[in-house]
RNA sequence: GCCGAAGUGGCGGAAUGGCAGACGCCAGAGACUUAAAAUCUUUUGUCCGUUAGGGCGUGCGGGUUCGAGUCCCGCCUUCGGCACCA
């Protein structure tokens, strides 16, 4: 039979017209059919396009999407666009143009992009979290939280530039400095908008063990809420001079059974004691000179184990061991920080890696507590089988025993307690920038924080002509006076409005509900789309949003099943990750590095499908992968071999006989492997099997048909335009997934190796019901195993199913 | 530093504790062609050997096991995250 070339360039945009035009991939709201919501995590549409680094997360679950739909499942797969953010921002500063024009300039050539590489998104879903029709949603459910007691003000540092004098994003601090100016950065105190997500910890840590999200994602989120249960104690802090008592000192420690050990105490810098206490603490100079050295660090450079311990004693105030009642000195140090427990910790050098370090650094004393280790030539910090010693009535008591005896007794004494601690940190809310979602809440002298009342949202962004924060740090919006100065919703007198905007996070941690219903204008989604389509049933990212973005998603998603707006507590029934794309030279893609690529270049040299299946093929799913140009042309060589397979197609509907166990085996192969994202391995079945058809020369309709249905998911284009010129029947996408045959795939008979003492000697054919006793028995008076054995006395012989036979002579 | 991963031919990679290197790329040889491209056939971990065959091989050092790329202990290196990039 005479075929056409094989020209993706004609052929993908057929392809993509005519799904678009019979609206193929539109989710229905309602169907008979099970559902399936299988969502990517929506691109932040960047200046430079999309890099070959997008398409990867995105053909896999189109593949799933696709093939979901095969199977039969009303299929929601949207997409949409997380377009606020600080590049677009600064980007329209350097170029004064406006932050929405530039997005929706970017917006445009990602769709553009999109669309040429053939996802099966529903494109009647788009949303975008820079239209007021979706903020508005964002700043209701901020309302909520507010409403709630979960958003409050709360002083925190920001990164302040004192050269250009506007606060940095923790990425524009490179090396201490200024990333635009190399100006010098300090923290500064700042009232901001804070989430109280603590108040979530343990619900998201329970959460966790109702979904099935890889362990190495679970690990990593359990490990970020870092729960640690230990005992909080009070120390007495007096006036070293006179004696007098102060306040008490709260700290929190993990190791309660140490208490006879703390020799000395150790504050963060920042912490409130300093202030309270200046006039008692009679080095302040050097305190404040310290505290003010700290502020130049990042909490990252501050914990760093490696490096030389530094601090300052504080004199004049000291603390009481409530164990021991000896008086003990307190220092401040930077490796304490104020954002974890009380920013102040009992040290027991004897057994913490940290505080030994310090203390020996400063020459404070060490005292065991805990027997089995050395403490004077390192920390001991076993906590299983340690017995205590010089700590009084816990004295050769073992550790667990100790912390619950010792935490007992202070909680008699009303000197502690009990104390459940967590890593995780509130988060803070608030960005001093433009191009975010305006913070529905106004500032009355008299009534204090207001929130705007619902029906006033959205409350839209004004038009500014300047997009710099101002040189006090605040956000551009304070200077724009006409919109910041507004009356108070509740007494009607003159009030500010909040001038800062939400971080980029704010829309992305409910998106997804958005997609349900998305052109809903009396709620972010109506009940019965909320009821229909929750859970997602498969939502698939990047490993560096573990810890951020789907963790305060799942916070949001809590919070709104709490106040019954939502009906399932966890937003995600399954997350899987997927690695990123290198550049050749085995680094991370960046324009800096040059090393680029753009999938249109692929695209108009290869086309969309050898696009797909490349990116599909390079390599494990999860794993981290350099791109190879040279690979993409093998994919291509696939796919003209597909395409070549119709010149010699038999007209026949049956799969001939000697290639049922092939073709069958394939089917089996694809669609597990596609289930488990092992789509290297499947598409490497697919060509073995294209191999076999053309190795045997004999390709009927039947076998085809199958072989195209395989390859849908991965190069629809190709595969929908062979089945039409073939006449297969009605478009692939309104087909049936291929089932397995397991009856093809039995076999009588199976070559297995034979190996001495773990080495392969030989090989031997046996029947695949051959019994494990039975083959141990017989087998070695078996003519061929007696040779391998080559007269050496069989010692012991392991058969092992279809597997293996191991002699050990 | 802390948390989470990864390390296998010239390259990307494959392998429920059971034949290491599937599939693909590159490279070599051959066929077709006036020629080239494309395509097809074929070789290809490495060392010794004419062959038969054998030695060595999954980052490094130990261990468990009849058997380890896979499990355990200790290292090294690389990557992701570390809370205002998203």
């Amino acid at each position: 039979m005479l075929i056409p070339d094989y020209s993706p360039r004609t052929i993908e945009p057929k392809w993509q017209r005519r799904w678009s035009d019979a609206r193929a991939f539109e989710a229905q709201n309602t169907s008979d059919k099970p559902k399936f919501y299988g969502l990517i995590e929506f691109p932040y549409p960047s200046g430079e396009g999309l890099h070959a680094g997008h398409p990867r997360p995105y053909t896999a679950l189109d593949i799933i999407a696709r093939k979901r739909r095969l199977q039969g499942y009303n299929v929601l797969f949207p997409i949409g666009w997380d377009a606020f953010g600080l590049p677009t921002e600064n980007y329209a500063i350097k170029h004064h143009i406006h932050p929405r024009i530039v997005t929706e300039r970017n917006i445009s050539r990602f769709r553009k992009q999109c669309q040429s590489i053939g996802f099966s998104f529903d494109w009647s879903r788009e949303i975008d979290t820079t239209d007021p029709g979706y903020y508005k949603w964002t700043q209701w459910i901020f309302l909520q939280l507010y409403k709630h007691g979960l958003a409050y003000k709360s002083e925190m540092p920001i990164n302040y530039c004192t050269s250009c004098k506007v606060g940095l994003a923790n990425e524009e601090v490179v090396g201490g400095v200024c990333e635009r100016c190399g100006g010098e950065v300090v923290r500064r105190i700042k009232k901001q908008w804070m989430l109280k997500i603590t108040a979530y910890a343990q619900k998201l840590l329970d959460g966790l063990d109702t979904v099935d999200f890889l362990d190495k994602i679970k690990a990593q989120q359990r490990n970020w809420i870092g729960r640690s249960e230990g005992a909080s104690v009070d120390f007495q802090l007096v006036d070293q001079l006179t004696g007098v008592q102060l306040k008490l000192l709260r700290v929190f420690t993990t190791r309660p059974d140490t208490l006879f050990g703390a020799t000395y105490m150790v504050v963060a810098p920042e912490h409130p004691l300093i202030d309270n206490y200046a006039d008692k603490i009679t080095n302040i100079d050097a305190v404040c000179r310290y505290r003010d050295a700290a502020a130049h660090k990042s909490d990252f450079e501050r914990t760093e184990i490696a490096k030389d311990k530094t601090g300052v004693p504080i004199e004049g105030v000291a603390a009481i061991n409530p164990a021991t009642g000896n008086r003990i000195p307190i220092w401040a140090s930077d490796y304490v920080l104020m954002g974890y427990g009380t920013g102040a910790i009992m040290a027991v050098p004897a057994h913490d890696e940290r505080d030994w370090a310090f203390a020996k650094r400063f020459g404070l004393p060490v005292v065991e507590v805990v027997a089995g280790g050395d403490v004077q030539a390192e920390a001991y910090t076993d906590v299983a089988d340690g017995v205590l010693v010089n700590s009084g009535f816990l004295n050769g008591m073992r550790v667990p025993d100790a912390k619950r005896l010792i935490t007992d007794w202070l909680n008699e004494h009303d000197l502690g307690e009990y104390k459940t601690q967590y890593k995780l940190r509130d988060w803070v809310f608030s960005r001093q920038r433009y191009w975010g979602e305006p913070i529905p809440i106004v500032e009355c002298p008299h009534c204090g924080l207001v929130p705007l009342p619902e029906d006033q949202l959205p409350l839209l962004l004004p038009e500014v002509d300047n997009y710099l924060p101002t040189d006090n740090g605040e956000s551009p919006l304070a200077a724009m006076t006409d919109w910041a100065n507004t009356t108070c919703p509740r007494c009607g007198a003159s009030a500010k409005r909040e001038t800062d905007t939400m971080p980029q996070w704010a829309g992305s941690s409910w998106y997804f509900l958005r997609y349900m219903d998305p052109h809903n204008d009396q709620a972010f989604a109506s009940p019965e789309a909320l009821d229909y389509w929750g859970m997602v049933d498969w939502y698939n990212g990047g490993m560096e949003h573990t810890t951020l973005h789907l963790l305060y998603s799942r916070f949001w998603h809590h919070f709104l099943h709490d106040i019954g707006v939502v009906p399932h507590a966890e937003p995600y029934a399954k997350r899987t990750s997927h690695g990123m794309i290198l550049g050749g030279n085995g680094e991370k893609m960046s324009k800096s590095r040059g090393n680029v690529i753009n999938p249109d270049d692929v695209i108009a040299e290869f086309g969309a499908d050898t696009l797909r299946m490349y990116e599909m093929f390079l390599g494990a799913f999860d794993q981290a992968i350099p791109w190879s140009t040279q690979g993409v042309a093998g994919c291509r060589r696939f796919l003209d071999r597909v395409w070549r397979i119709q010149q010699f197609v038999t007209d026949s509907d049956k799969i001939p006989d000697k290639l049922r166990a092939d073709v069958h085996g394939c089917v089996k192969k694809v669609t597990e492997d596609a289930e488990r994202m092992k789509f290297n391995t499947a598409i490497a079945s697919m060509m073995t099997l294209v191999n076999v058809l053309y190795n045997e020369g004999d390709v009927t309709r039947g076998t085809l048909r199958i072989l195209l249905l395989l390859l849908n998911p991965f190069a629809p284009h190709i595969t929908e335009e062979i089945w039409e010129l073939q006449g297969l029947g009605a478009p692939i996408y309104t087909q049936r997934w291929p089932e397995w045959d397991p009856t093809a795939l039995e076999q009588d008979e199976v070559e297995i190796a034979v190996q001495v003492d773990g080495k392969v000697r030989g090989r031997i054919t046996l029947s695949v019901n051959l019994g494990k006793d039975e083959a141990e028995r017989t087998l070695p008076e078996h003519p061929t195993i007696k040779g391998i054995a080559a007269g050496r006395p069989i010692r012991k012989l392991i058969y092992v199913p279809g597997k293996i036979v191991n002699l050990v002579v």
